[in-house]
DNA sequence: ATCTATTTGTACGTATGTATT
DNA sequence: AAATACATACGTACAAATAGA
């Protein structure tokens, strides 16, 4: 784990607990302890800190709610290094942006100028199986739907596209934020305005965009993936602009 | 606070503390309490949830980790809710990518798609104030560094001014992405090859690219500051690839 | 399958620290 | 300055879970 940075301003005053869970952060780090090793036990660490047993319990809580480690109890249990999840890094950054109220706009000025990107270096690099996978997915809403919850389903479906390309990501920041947005749009409630029908141009359009892209991928064609996400980025938004979308920023919890 | 989501996996069994503080973030929520609210003392809590004093600080302990909450001690203390800062957001997520080995170019492969929108929505939208400490801030480099520890201080300064940048962002996701790139480059040590000398031609350049980029800014010419604003990310991408950088993950604390 | 040892998890009572009035 | 209200810290006792014999 990483040492604490450099304090800049003269904080007012730590904790225990959060003093003691720096120290063992910093201990694992210098120690070089990588995830899956077991740090010491409670009553180790209660005397190597002279604290008393809730002091480090509070201490342990505080590093499990950041993800860095699990405990487990019984013989040979204790706390252990643990690599911080993607979903639990998505939980912690998401309570960050529910103060914020995000529009679906600044997602999508977003996905607009990396969806892009992440296409276009994904051409050549996808295995067969994947390349199924997405095709699998798109047939998932390959005619329009029928009712509203259909179109509800049909629609996270077709996030979850984005999501596996997310997930192949070389580039791990690029995957990550990706997929976060992702998140976001899938848990967000679509209200679609009563009289204005579902747009089917522009929902054919957008399925079409999933189809040839994953020909551009398979054929390793990186400008022509690009560019087709380029469309189908600025379809979908223009299709949630026409529906009455409302951001409702939850909590999400791993 | 925002709700837990849809728990889809049967989680094995989640501890008391985190059970506890799941409940008092959906006990938030459902109240609508706002950040600075003050959630029910501790006493109060161990009636309600009839748990001991220990668990509930446990649980207040995750709740404050994620940076939720705030705690005071002495008569009208207790726990308030807190909105997550950017400081506390940025630690947490920089925990993730502490076991990612994120590359440089992986930055760079961001920061070249994202700042130049970033530059593009800013025009004709700073104040006369923010614009002039940009403008302080390039002053800080206007001459070539003499020494070694002076190019590293003229690196960081440099890359303040896109930290002011994403401050003003209106998109916050973008902002926040940006700050966070930033602050990951400003921790990396930078060691430059011992017998290749900076490169003044693109050290240059890259100054220039700041005074015309705020020039652009000040005219209102989105177009301009975009399209300079890439050249910029080319030029510092080059740089760095010049110069022998290592990228040192480490944990980042509040 | 049962017991046993180990280690975390929970509970409770008391004492101390800290800020408000 | 003193009393009050609240979190913070400590120590012990006991419960629950798990691995291994």
């Amino acid at each position: 784990m990483p040492p604490a940075t450099t304090r800049s301003k003269a904080e007012p005053k730590l904790s225990r607990p959060v003093q003691v869970a720096e120290a063992i952060k910093d201990w694992v780090v210098e120690q070089g302890l990588q995830a899956g090793d077991r740090l010491p036990g409670e009553a180790e660490l209660i005397e190597r800190f002279a604290m008393a047993k809730g002091t480090i319990r509070e201490a342990m809580r505080i590093l499990e709610a950041q993800g860095l480690i699990k405990t487990r109890t019984g013989p040979g249990g204790g706390g252990f290094v643990h690599e911080v999840s993607r979903q639990r890094a998505k939980a912690l950054l998401g309570n960050y942006f529910y103060f914020k109220d995000l529009t679906i706009g600044d997602i999508y000025q977003l996905r607009l100028a990396l969806e892009p990107e992440l296409a276009a270096s994904l051409a050549g690099n996808l295995s067969e199986e994947v390349l199924a996978l997405l095709e699998d997915n798109i047939a998932e809403y390959s005619e329009p739907a029928a009712t509203l919850d259909e179109e509800r389903q049909q629609h996270v479906a077709s996030l979850r596209f984005h999501a596996v390309l997310a997930e192949q990501a070389k580039n791990p920041m690029l995957g990550f934020i990706i997929d976060f947005m992702v998140n976001l749009l899938s848990d967000l409630t679509v209200y679609r305005r009563l009289y204005s029908p579902p747009n089917l141009e522009l929902w054919k359009q957008g399925r079409d965009h999933q189809q040839r892209l994953v020909q551009a991928l398979r054929n390793s064609d990186g400008d022509l993936a690009r560019s087709i996400m380029t469309d189908h980025m600025e379809t979908a938004w223009t299709l949630m602009r026409q529906q009455e979308v409302e951001m409702q920023s939850r909590f999400i919890s791993e």
